[in-house]
DNA sequence: TTAATTCTGCACCGATCGGTATCTAAGTTT
DNA sequence: AAACTTAGATACCGATCGGTGCAGAATTAA
């Protein structure tokens, strides 16, 4: 026992899974789940079929990676909005940071967690109902934040944490979808900021 | 001469257009442009490949057909709005008709406009195109609306028609993605009370 | 060296894609 | 009834879909 493994058996795999999984959630979010063919991603990877199958599963099982690596790296504004210290600057940030996120130079316009797969046909439910599910993750941890807030007394006894979850969440995914349609960031910020002058919208 | 057509040369067809072109755009709006096969089609429509292709062309331009019939019927409210007298209304209007029509019992959930072909590959960059323009046009008819309203009197002359229809569009738009994840008629209908709260939200 | 293991490259699988050719049946005009 | 035009059904087209089988190359362990 105690064999610290050196190095994996066999020829060892002669590409950076990372960085091919990152060449994978920029199609997926440019094109779509169903939109993106296994040729489409094999290319941008760098591999072939064979390898991403040996590497991730199946296009299926690629796209649930992919969109965990969208959560930590263009979405990370999510994560980092609700450590702000009220919730005003929760808000304001994570609003902030969608616009940001879908605007991203040298990124496809949009949130993969939106246009990833919003409608599908029978081979795209999966990934639609792993992006619904995203989102309302999304949605919930929003909720529990407001919640915090409200038993802080930050926001008023009467705020209600799950309205206003949800408008921040409805104000961000249009914002995904306007930026999907070419709208640029500072038309976007300033549509964020007409959302937030009165907070709480109560 | 003056030779009064009667009825079209040939065997008349045995199935209602209109009828087709609806069940089609239920079928577009469920399942999305790409998502859509044309044997999901056809069978919705009750007839065969050959009669669609020689009563609407192709399946791009039975989508653009299903996309108008869809602005003429379930996305009517939109062209209702813009008649409100105020500008409140109108954007009050509006965003209660995005609600309802997204939430309707029977149909599918979401926004055709939107989900119909929200990111696509290749084979679908038509449709996503002509779905781009469909929100534009709508946002220039609001925004149209709005300036209207300044010149009036109705809206302060400060006000920003231009962000003003953007804000209210992008409210729309995540409205129909949160149908689309199953949120409720009631909860939106919060949603959009809440975004309008203040308003204009200058 | 040898055996075991795993990755790569290529060809290939059956299924489905959007779209069409063909044939027959059905209707209209003359 | 003849001539003409179109609807409907079926089978089919080449291309692409997601996914694999197989042979060979590359590496580790013995």
């Amino acid at each position: 026992m105690e064999i610290t493994r050196k190095a994996p058996l066999g020829r060892p795999r002669g590409f950076d899974a990372d960085e091919a999984l990152e060449r994978a959630m920029m199609v997926f979010w440019e094109q779509g789940y169903e939109g993106a063919s296994l040729t489409d991603l094999t290319h941008a990877m760098g591999i072939t079929r064979k390898s991403m199958y040996a590497a991730f599963g199946n296009k299926e099982e690629l796209f649930r990676k992919a969109l965990e690596r969208y959560t930590e790296g263009p979405a990370a504004y999510a994560a980092r909005a609700l450590e702000e210290p009220s919730a005003r600057e929760v808000a304001t940030a994570f609003l902030a940071g969608s616009v940001s996120a879908t605007t991203r130079p040298g990124c496809p316009a949009g949130c993969l967690g939106v246009q990833g797969s919003l409608a599908a046909g029978d081979s795209g439910r999966a990934a639609q109902d792993a992006l619904i599910t995203w989102r309302d993750d999304g949605r919930a941890r929003l909720r529990h934040r407001f919640q915090q807030a409200v038993d802080e007394g930050d926001l008023p006894p009467g705020a209600n944490p799950e309205l206003l979850a949800r408008y921040v969440m409805t104000v961000s995914n249009g914002i995904a979808v306007q930026a999907a349609g070419g709208a640029t960031r500072s038309e976007l910020q300033q549509v964020a900021d007409a959302a937030l002058r009165n907070w709480p919208p109560v």
